[in-house]
Order: C-alpha cells, then sequence, then structure tokens
DNA sequence: CATGAATGAGATTTCATTCAT
DNA sequence: TATGAATGAAATCTCATTCAT
C-alpha cells in the first residue's frame, strides 16, 4: 500500500519551509492549502506529516526562526557600533532597512500572520518581538537621558520608528529606481531628524 | 455572541456589515465562516445572501467604502487648511491620526485583506489607495518646490510617513495613557522633524 | 457551487439514522466510515451535517433511543404483570427475550460500542442502563424477601441473567428452528429455575 | 506511556502482543493505531512489520492463542473431573469462570474483534470456538441421556449458559466485595439449577 | 532488527453557495 | 426575506504499510 519514489531525506523539511513560507506569504496562512504545499514540494500531502507536526507548528517555526535572526542580527549591529547614540541609532536603522529588504516574506508573515497562531505560539512570538522593540526602546532612552534626542515618548516614538522602516518592504522592489544603501540612508535621515538631530550627526 | 444587541432599529445589510468588518478583522478573511457571520447576525446562512453578492463582494465593499471616506475626510481636511505647506502637512498627519484612531477594524481590513480580494477588486483598491497617497505626495512635493521641506524622495517619504501613521492605530488603546490629540501631536512633531522643519513651524 | 437534487427532507434524518445502524451493527462504530454511510443514504458526506452534529452524537442518538425504548417497553410489561415475584420475573425475562429478538443491531451496538462514546456521552448512557438493571434487581430483591427466591446475591444475579438473556439475540435466527415464543419460554424456564423455582411458577 | 516498565528482558514481539492485546482491549481493534502501539512498545511503527505480518495477523494470533489455551484448560478440567454428569458441569462452570476472571482483556477481545476479522480468520476462529461450545454442550447431552439434567434444548442451554458466565468477567473487579471462588460458586449454582438440579449435586 | 521517509487511501468535518419552498 | 437541505470541493490530518539504508 506504500511505495517509494524519491526518498531525498533531509532537504525535504527544508523545502517545506521555504515552499511554505513563499505561499504562506503569497496567499495568507489560512489561505494557503497543504495540498498545494506538498504538491510544490513534490511529495503527497500526508508526507508533510513526516517533517511537521502541524499547520500551525509549521507556521510558529518559521515566525520564530526569522525573530531569532533578526535578534541575533541587530544585536551585532549594535555590538559593532561606537557608544555615540546618534550613530548607534543610525547603525540600527541601517541593519532594519537592510536586513528586511529581500526578506519581504518573512517580515509579512511575521507581522501579519501574528493574529493565526494559537494563543501559545503567539505569546512566545510576542515576547519575541518585545525583545527587538527593546533595544530600540532602550538605545532611545540613551540617548534621551544624554540629552541628544527630542523625544516625546521613547516607547511611542520606537513604534513609529519601526513601523516606517517595515513598511519599506512592503513596497520594495529590487528592480526599482533606489538601490537598499540609498533607501537605507533616506530613512537613516528621516528617523534621524525625526529625533531632532542633524541628518550630518551619527554619520559613521 | 448569537444575536447582536441593540441593533434591532438597523436593517439585516448594515449588521452584516458591522459584524463581518468586525469578524474578518478579528479572525482575518479566510478564517471568519459565513455560518458563523450569519449566527452572530441572527439568521441563517443561506439568507446572507438576500443581502450580499458573496463573500468577496462584502470584503470589497467595506474596504471600498473605508477608503472612500478616508479620502472625503483627508480632502476637508486639507481644504480647511491654510495654504502654508507645513500648516498642511500637519493638519494632514493630524487628520490621519485622528481618523485613524478608533477605527483599528477598517484599517486592519483594509491594510491586511487586500491579498485576499480578486484581481478587478484589488485593482479598484489599489486605484483609491494611489488616490490617497498622492495627496500627501502633492502636499510634499509642494513644500519642496517652495524650498520649505528637507526631503531626498517625496514618494518614498510620503510612504514611510504614511507607513509610521497607520502603525500608530494597531497598538493604540483608548484607555492607554496618551489621549488622541497628544498622539496626534507626537506624530506630528515627527513627521515635521523628518521633512526638515523645527517643531513650531506649521503649528495651527 | 451547489446544486440541488431530490430535496427529500425530514425523511433523510431517518433515513441517517436507519442506514448508520445498520452499518454500525456490521462494521463497528470505528469502521464505519461516513463516507459509505452517505452514499447508502443517497447524499453527499458532506450533508450528512444538515442533520447530525457529529459522528459521535449519531452513536449517542442511536443507543439513547434504544435504552429509553427498552426501559419504557420494560416498564410497561411488569405494569401489566400480577404482583406474584415469580410472575413478574417471567415477565420480565418474557419482555426482554421478544424485545431484543429482531433488534439484533440495537442491542449489540447498544452493548458493544459504548466504549466508542466520549466520556460525557456514556455517563449518560451507563446512567440509563442502570435504570434498566435495576428493574431487575429490585424485582430480584422483591422475591427474596417474600422467600420466595434462592438468591445469593441479588445484583449478580441479576447481571448473570441479563447476559444470559442478552447474549440470545446474538444468535438467534429467524429463520432458525425455534420460535421466537419457544425461545422465551426456554429462557424463562432457565431462569426461574435458577433462582430456585419450579418450572410451572409463574406461569401466567 | 512510552516504554513500557519491566519488560527488557521480554523479547520484541512477545512486548508487542502483551501491549498489543491491552491496546485492542482499551480502544477496540479499529481505534488502535499501530502507531501508538509502536510508540508504546518503544519502537518507530515500521519496525513492527519485523515482528508481525500485519495489524490484521496481530488479533487474529491473539484471538487464536487466547482460544487454544482456553480449550486446553477446560479439557483438562474436564479430565481431572469425576464421570458425574452433575460434577462434570460444575468442575466445566468453575473452570470456565476462574479461567475467564484475570482474563478480560482476551475475552473481550475474542468476543468483540472477531467482526475485525478478515472471512478466513474469522472462518478459524469460529471453528475454535465451536470446538469450546462443543464441550459444554456434549456434557449436556450426556446428562440429559442420563435422565440428570431438565433441558429443553442443549445447545440454546450452552449459549445461554456461556452467555451468561462471560459476561461475568465483563463486570468483574479483583477488588470487589466478591472472591473468584464465592464467584464462581454463586455461577454454578445457579447454572445447576437452571438445569433442574439441586444445588448440592455435583458438590465435589 | 531498527529507522526515517515515503505512499495511496481515506478519515471527519467545514466551506461558500444554491434554490425550491 | 428567510429557511432548510442540498451541493462539489476542499480542509487538515491519520492510517497501515513499504523499503532503501
Amino acid at each position: 500500500m506504500a511505495r517509494i519514489a524519491g526518498s531525498s531525506g533531509a532537504s525535504t523539511a527544508a523545502a517545506i519551509r521555504r515552499v511554505g513560507l513563499r505561499l504562506i506569504h503569497r496567499h495568507g496562512y489560512e489561505a494557503m492549502g497543504l495540498r498545494q504545499l506538498a504538491a510544490e514540494v513534490g511529495i503527497r500531502p500526508g508526507s508533510l506529516y513526516n517533517h511537521i507536526a502541524s499547520k500551525q507548528d509549521l507556521l510558529f517555526r518559521l515566525i520564530e526562526a526569522h525573530l531569532l535572526a533578526l535578534i541575533a542580527a541587530a544585536e551585532a549591529a549594535l555590538e559593532a557600533a561606537p557608544a555615540d547614540p546618534p550613530a548607534r541609532l543610525r547603525a540600527f536603522v541601517t541593519h532594519h532597512v537592510l536586513y528586511h529588504l529581500g526578506k519581504e516574506a518573512e517580515v509579512t508573515v511575521a507581522n501579519f500572520e501574528l493574529r493565526a497562531l494559537d494563543p501559545p505560539g503567539r505569546a512566545r512570538i510576542v515576547a519575541l518581538r518585545r525583545r527587538y522593540e527593546a533595544l530600540l526602546i532602550t538605545l532611545l532612552e540613551a540617548g534621551r537621558a544624554e540629552g541628544r534626542f527630542v523625544l516625546t515618548d521613547p516607547r511611542v516614538a520606537a513604534y513609529a520608528i519601526l513601523a516606517m522602516l517595515t513598511g519599506a518592504c512592503t513596497w520594495y522592489r529590487p528592480d526599482g529606481r533606489l538601490s537598499p544603501a540609498e533607501l537605507a540612508a533616506i530613512h537613516a535621515g528621516m528617523v534621524l531628524r525625526s529625533c531632532g538631530l542633524a541628518p550630518e550627526e551619527g554619520a559613521s
């Protein structure tokens, strides 16, 4: 009652994650069918369950992996940055924009499909997101304490900045008229000015 | 959950739109079942089709109505504003923030569920969104032409500003520590500064 | 996306119960597929859910209906019987055997598929079964109190009698060499003797 | 639940039979999954097939082994009994009750899961059951031929007796108020009386 | 002897939608 | 306008089983 086709092994799991991310991004989690996912991976629907525990589990792991990588990249960028708050802010913005460009699928899924997670999974993801936001909030608070930033409310400012930056990757197209570096520079300028800095401040 | 309270006077069609908006916002378009919608409206699933053409049609009309109202409100706000570009920018930002607060459902649905629309419907909605964005882009371009704004790219700046502002309503809670007016003021300040203006410029 | 064939109406629900009982009896609850059930009823699988809440629900209702009818029949038989304990015991045995013959499906399902019920459903069915058993236990206790029955333990005796009688309908075939009346008489004789009575005692 | 304790010495095949019997008894043949069986044995599902030919095969062997042991025990009990029919009947009843108590799993599976066997397997098991029933039928016929038993129909009487006795093990609990010996005595008394004997007849 | 990955079939259940009444 | 019963399609997931390693 069972036949063997091309027992590819470990790469199947990676293909499921890769194709799954693309399909969730394109159609949304609820609208993506496991039949379609299986077909594009090249296996039968039931075989998916040799690699994932459930559709929910797949979504959770995709989002979790993205956030963990994002946090690690941010921490690395901040460690490499000087202690000067404007420079650190510019470093964070540059990291965020460059990291997100080309990761539209991961970013969209991580932001849009949170509600599709069941409560325990959502709680864990929300905690990770808080860790990431805290990096920026801490940075803004430090700059304000040193009198370098003009900020009414660091938390609100952080949310506003993140919304602005993340939004960029929803419309950015690699074949557009702006290079990633240009886009990062434009946004760094806007963010620094929005915090009351002259654009040349914090230049590396 | 079954019968909607206080809806005795409203027509069934209005109840379907009201409840439908809430359910799509809470669960997402794909995850909202028409059975659930019918149950919360107080009718049977089949009866929905006396009021809507299809589930798609319901979604389209909800988004379209929201965008039309948003555009009208923006145009009214700009007509009432002085000709001075900083003042007009402040007026736009204030309008946007105040209009969006308390309309979380409409905003979220209009932004998140675009992908659930079929191509013709999506095209019409995208066109409406372009009309709205054009209001801000035109404003920014005018200000730059007068030498009042520091802007590398008005279109990119407009997207960044809209992303920042719209993001506010995804985390704003009416019982939070900030009033709508305070929130609008904070964001107006950030936006004006990000365009190279001193915060007091454009004050009404 | 939907077509109408022969909207038969209320009789569909009855057909589902009738065919469902037969299939559960023949294959067992777990082995009966709803596809098969739907096919034999003449509808599509999904249409079953216009009439049943779930497969579990179908099983529960079948067993519950059987037990309620069985209890009512037993109570009627005892009400019609004289007050004399041997006569009442003979009446109960005759009722039980005659009622069960020809109801092999109901009896088998009610006895064999209890374990397939979820705990709440099982609890309600077990309570009904206790009500039925209590009718016999009460009868045996009354007869022993009057010194008419030789019984070590009325509860154990009741279980033994019921097991013996119910077993009859698992092998009884209407086209066999014994008529229902003969079968009832044989078992009544064995039961009465097993309680220490002469066979002619309790004869009506 | 995962690894079976105290099974280090037993072979994997024996563990499969032991755990399989327990799971079939608890959930039923159809409801028991081979994945669950493998997990409780401590191996992967595929490895089961190093020890069993199929799920059907496992069920068949469990039932066959039980019936062969039951027949052997009955024959031993009858060989050890005196030639007197009442004494032989008492010996058979005592054997049956005592053998069955504590073998609830085997008995339930052998009786309830017959329908899950494919036709060839079922035929072989039914033949074994006939052999066992024949021991009692022969005994009853002999007793009737000697004029010791009051019996309308030895075959019907045998079925009634076996149903009564076997039923006892479906409700017997080792921690109940009756000992196995007491239970056997009660049933021996009922059976002997049901065949028209005074209770003390056939006492050993 | 055990494993991991695959299979085809099928499980129960939900979906949006239709339409005679 | 509302209803109840139907539809075809599809949903996610489990099943027993196979077999190269």
